[in-house]
DNA sequence: ACTGGCTCCTGAGGGC
DNA sequence: TGCCCTCAGGAGCCAG
């Protein structure tokens, strides 16, 4: 489920409810996800006020007084905001019960999430130390792709989802950001000139940012008692539309196997 | 240092 | 209806 936007839509639709709160019970119906859950990490966290939460790539970080709680989403995991009395579903996995009557519910049917505890600096953390730039700051430009990419021969769209060049981008949106540069996903990374490396950089960062504009493409509700949020879902232009005719010049977008994860593109826009 | 492949887990959908 | 196969928005880890 999430990419970046996805991720940050969910950090910006739960913000309000729970930063200031104090987390009164932490409950966990699995011993481990991804990972094992972190030692006691019910005596870490209850009692804690929340100071806040941000993202650094695809990890949300809730600081706490004394640490932070890493989350990782995986690829089926959604946060969301209940009331503390909410029947719990099968997928549900840990809850965060807080001081306003509401819980913090992660639900992750494949459980390819992750949870980490850390009382240091979180972003010094080893799974979050060696990440690459931001994809919507400053450090992430042609040049700095360009730099990354010299003398790579990996395909450019498993590189440009690899986590040490630029965070956030999955398989979605790498295909996406790569159509829009014109680019064929499977030519080599250290193969691009730097007029390609800059429009790829475009790319990157118009998609994501229509896609958190819209809410992120695929975000069930966090707010209490409110049903589906209203806004529509970015129109991918090649992803999961294999056959379909291209957005721009009509042919079949095809559909290729590249680093092991399904890739939509369009040979006659993309060279 | 790179690269490709495997792995964790559950569910959905297609073919027979 | 049931069984088996493949695939699914992630990413750490490990041989070669």
């Amino acid at each position: 489920m999430p990419e970046l936007p996805e991720v940050e839509t969910t950090r910006r639709g739960i913000e309000p409810h729970i930063v200031g709160r104090t987390i009164t019970a932490f409950i966990a119906r699995v011993a481990k996800l991804r990972l094992p859950l972190p030692a006691d990490l019910s005596g870490q966290l209850v009692g804690q006020r929340i100071a806040g939460i941000t993202r650094r790539g695809k990890y949300l970080l809730v600081r706490c007084g004394s640490g932070t709680l890493i989350i990782h989403l995986g690829m089926t995991g959604h946060l969301r905001v209940v009331p503390a009395d909410a029947p719990v579903g099968p997928h549900d996995r840990v809850d965060l019960a807080l001081d306003n009557g509401l819980m913090l519910r992660l639900t992750d049917p494949r459980r390819f999430g992750t949870l980490l505890w850390t009382a240091e600096e979180p972003l010094q953390h080893p799974l979050l130390a060696s990440l690459g730039p931001e994809p919507l700051e400053s450090g992430f430009d042609g040049s700095s792709l360009r730099a990354a990419s010299r003398g790579r021969r990996v395909a450019i769209k498993p590189f440009l989802m690899d986590s040490r060049v630029v965070v956030g981008v999955g398989n979605i949106y790498a295909s996406e950001a790569l159509f829009r540069a014109g680019i064929d996903p499977a030519r080599p990374a250290g193969a691009l000139s730097d007029r390609e490396c800059v429009a790829l950089v475009e790319g990157v960062r118009s998609v994501l940012e229509e896609a958190i504009a819209q809410g992120g493409t695929s975000l069930e509700t966090f707010l209490v008692g409110e049903e589906r949020p209203g806004y529509f879902r970015l129109r991918l232009a090649v992803y999961g539309r294999a056959g379909e005719p291209c957005p721009a010049c009509g042919a079949a977008v095809k559909l290729s196997r590249l680093g092991g994860r399904s890739t939509y593109w369009c040979s006659n826009c993309q060279g």
